[in-house]
DNA sequence: ATTATTTTTGTAAGCGCTTACAAAGCGTAC
DNA sequence: GTACGCTTTGTAAGCGCTTACAAAAATAAT
């Protein structure tokens, strides 16, 4: 056939419409000023010669690249898949991509993460939680990237902020529990040294605790995982005194807890009451359902594009946003046990 | 402070370090034939500057983003969560990122989103399956662009395919409730219009079911989601001649129909037999636990980022892979009632 | 010492767009 | 009819790198 030919450019689709690059150029970027006429002639031409437009040239003149960069944990623990995943279906209604980055929980790397997506000229940042390397800030500073960070409200306001209150819907879940009767607690959490929201649970937990003059929880502190929250489960279970409810930082480690308190014949909730947090889709399904903590992390992921795509593209910067995380009182919270 | 000061360039560089902008260049590309005084006096420039080079300018010279491009249909099912989670890290590995984008299964919507990764111009493409619009078979082909299919063993082999048989494992799913002597057998599968992956395990129960002379199954066809499941479930045991078997196309619809029949008193495996698809961490917890297929999803998306990255980088044309998908015989199978 | 090779470095021409600025067109008011 | 303002279009200078090619330096061969 013919030797592999050039691809069409947008100087081709000009010469093709008899009229100036700068003109095509202007009506594929729906600059205003642009009569009917010319609009018509460009369009055929584009459609004529089949032209694609070259991200990597457009990108470098105009200085956007039409995508933006998310830091999440990992996409292991599907309350970050959920978001990602309306994330990414928010910014393609704004014409705009998602460069996925994840950094298993090490703010190290994050940070290195960020830096090759800084390099790579994103237009705007998604990070979760507020805790992170102080070059971290320094360099979305530096370049004067917007960003918003999410899933925790706002404390130390280092920008725009789209979360919910972790600690008070774990103050929420105690409090139930208080309510009940409960006085002996154990605690099931992730490792929370580089995660504020676990720490922001934990918290939630411990002070309410506290305030109602319980004994100190037994805490674990384990990764994530349902054989891990079962361990955990086990070792609290056979303690010298076995709590009575036992709060979980996330559904997985909860799943995990339930299963082996059944599994040991432990009667959940007559015997042992459990919580959750995320709502994950089998939570309510378990038998019992487990009373848990419903996260938006759909809405995080929409409103995060949203508030984005509003200040890449318009200038303003958004507002803090706090979404509500619903308490879910299921099946697996009862009276305690005489 | 100082006026908005003009970012540190590559000529900086350069003339920091008193050589050419090329041998900048050279440096930070591991280029060959750099002698180590040259790198010496260039690596301590990019230091005292700070220098960060521009992802775009990059790409427009070189004509390579490094990044790649994955389209999945969506990352609200966990093993997609999994698979992306595991392809992005080993893409890090090999110093490039992962652009993510998905079509909720349909294939429109994944051509167009393959479109925009094109213009951005990713350096290859991973794409889940093999069935495709006809135009992103032309697209990949025409751009010459690098790409694998994957989750599937090839048949048609479009290109390079990183995937497993699913029918085979279907196959043998069905017959190991066959040993057990079930006949009567009830399929509940996610819809497969646009899902080679579905309608091969589908193929897979229905013609081994065919072979060994049962009645036809009856099948309910239905979106993914634990409530699907469970309704689905329930549509088959009140049916006129309830199934003695479930055959579930995933794990999440399995759950949901084991949950159920639980709900109804069915117990499982004594008055119902059920299998999953996919081996989700809490098959394995459940109880009782599910026999499902524990599919690779971890490793596809480990070798489907060498794979790419072995052809971008090297120019060999990965070969195929067949990964092993394992048949996990749990509890939640068992003898035909009498 | 001279020439042929090979390695290292420099020069400069793009890569394919966007956009500041200038020029042209057009309508209205005088 | 001319002058003025507004809209529409064109000209051309980049955006910040990479890399083909040429020149220079270093090494080997004669």
């Amino acid at each position: 056939m013919s030797e592999r030919q050039r691809r069409t450019l947008l100087e081709d689709v000009a010469r093709e419409a008899g009229v100036s690059t700068a003109s095509v150029s202007r009506v594929l970027n729906q600059a205003p000023h642009v009569s009917e006429r010319l609009k018509a002639k460009v369009e055929s031409a584009v459609a004529r010669l089949g032209y694609v437009p070259d991200g990597s040239a457009r990108a470098l003149a105009s200085r956007r690249i039409g995508a933006i960069g998310a830091l999440v944990p990992t996409l292991d623990n599907p309350i970050f898949g959920t978001m990602a995943d309306n994330l990414e279906r928010q910014l393609k209604g704004h014409d705009c991509r998602l460069l996925l980055a994840t950094y298993r929980y090490d703010l190290d790397d994050e940070l290195q993460a960020l830096r090759t997506l800084v390099q790579h000229g994103v237009d705007g940042i998604v990070l979760i939680g507020h805790e992170h390397h102080d070059q971290t800030y320094a360099l979305l500073q530096q370049r004067q990237l917007p960003f918003v960070t999410s899933w925790q409200t706002s404390t130390t306001a280092q920008g725009p902020c789209i979360g919910f209150d972790n600690a008070a819907a774990a103050r929420q879940l105690v409090q139930h529990l208080l309510g009940l009767g409960h006085r002996r607690f154990g605690i099931i959490t992730a490792p929370f040294g580089q995660n504020d929201r676990a720490r922001a649970r934990l918290q939630g937990f411990t002070d309410t605790l506290t305030a109602a003059g319980c004994p100190a929880p037994q805490i674990e502190v384990v990764d994530y995982g349902i054989a891990e929250g079962a361990a955990a489960c086990a070792r609290l279970l056979t303690s010298d005194r076995p709590p009575s409810a036992l709060l979980c930082g996330n559904d997985t480690l909860a799943l995990g807890a339930l299963l082996e308190a059944q599994r040991r014949g432990v009667r959940v909730p007559d015997a042992l009451s459990i919580t959750g947090f995320d709502d994950l889709p089998q939570a309510a399904f378990m038998t019992p359902a487990l009373t848990t903590v419903s996260v938006p992390a759909k809405d995080i992921g929409i409103q995060a594009a949203d508030a984005l795509m509003g200040w890449i593209r318009h200038g303003h910067r958004p507002a803090d946003i706090t979404l509500e995380a619903q308490v879910k009182l299921r099946q697996s919270t009862g009276p305690v046990p005489d």
